[in-house]
Formats: structure tokens, sequence, C-alpha cells
DNA sequence: ACTTTTTGCAGACTATAGTCTGTAGATGCG
DNA sequence: CGCATCTACAGACTATAGTCTGCAAAAAGT
């Protein structure tokens, strides 16, 4: 069992390659700074509900897809 | 197009009554403070990523669950 | 009407989300 | 190599998440 900040660290960082984005251009579209972009996909900080809205929205998925993505993985014992 | 903490608020507030939890209830079963946990149904306060875990879980259901009602209810044009 | 349970709310507080500025290391490219 | 882009990170700051105590006022039950 995980930190959430860990985990969703991870799939922020995932889902923002997956897309080619830089930490900058995903910082310009969330209207979030970006070294609190960095903080949040090295797990030092976590997101509270507008932002994962501003962050999903960015990203150009639903937060429903961000949060599966963090839920499924909280529960893996981490094998990958 | 409603504020999250608003639209939040509305949809805890109604899981919460679905199992028939008093905020004091869910309050110990989640872990967090029981007028936290009136200050996010009246839509003053925004859960963070682990505060909205800590609920899903004592509501025994999904966070995905929750995200998506917030979602879906963010986009409505509440009727109803 | 009375008692109990539940919720709103205020005030004061601590912890942490989120910003801003600047610097330095890393990676890639001509 | 020299240059540009991207990211880690520090420090200092502001805004807000989350706690605690206590009291008043609804609701709900009998």
């Amino acid at each position: 069992m995980e930190k959430p900040e860990i985990v969703f660290g991870r799939v922020l960082r995932q889902f923002r390659k997956d897309i080619n984005f830089s930490q900058e251009k995903l910082s310009q579209e969330s209207g979030l700074d970006r070294t609190y972009i960095s903080l949040l996909e090295r797990g030092l900080r976590q997101p509270t509900l507008t932002s994962l809205l501003k962050l999903a929205a960015a990203l150009g998925v639903s937060t429903v897809d961000l949060v599966a993505k963090v839920e499924v993985r909280m529960n893996e014992n981490n094998w990958d």
C-alpha cells in the first residue's frame, strides 16, 4: 500500500509524457505553477479536487481516468 | 458551470444519507473531523486526494464513483 | 412538550497546498 | 563544444485544508 502522493505523481507523469507535454506546457494549460507540477510528480505534494479537475482537463482526459489509475495502482503490489 | 466545492458537497451529502450515516459516524469511519465534514458538505472546503480516498473508503464506495458523480453534475445544467 | 441526536457555526489554531523567483544540473541537438 | 529545452530544487511567501473546543439551533424521536 503506497502513499497516494507517490502513486499520483507517477500517474500524472505518465499521462503527461503520453501526450508529449513538458511540465511547462502542462502548467500553461492547467493554470497551475510549473514548480508545483514538479512537486506533484515527485510525490511531494498532493492535489486538491480543483487541481485534479484542472490537470485532467489540461491532459485531455476525464478526472475519473486519473483517479481510476491512482486507485488501481494503490491496490496493486506494484509489480510493474 | 458550478463550483467544484459546491457540487462535491452535494454529492458527499447524498452518498452519506444513502447509507444513513450521521456526519459524526462518517467522521469516525474516515478519520476526518466532524466539523470539517460539515464544511465540505456546505461547499466551504474542498478535499485533497487523500481526503477523497478516506471519504470514499468510509462510505463504502470507490473514489472513482465519487469523482464520477461530481464530474457528471458539473457538466449538467443542474436540472434536478 | 421534553429529550436526544444531528448539524451549523464561530474562533483560534496547525499543517500543507500552491505561487514566485532564481539557480543549477541534465538531456538533447547543431 | 556551445546552445537550447527541460526539470530538480531551494527559500520565502500566501492561501487554504484540516483540527479542536464549545455552543446554539434544527431535526427527529417518544
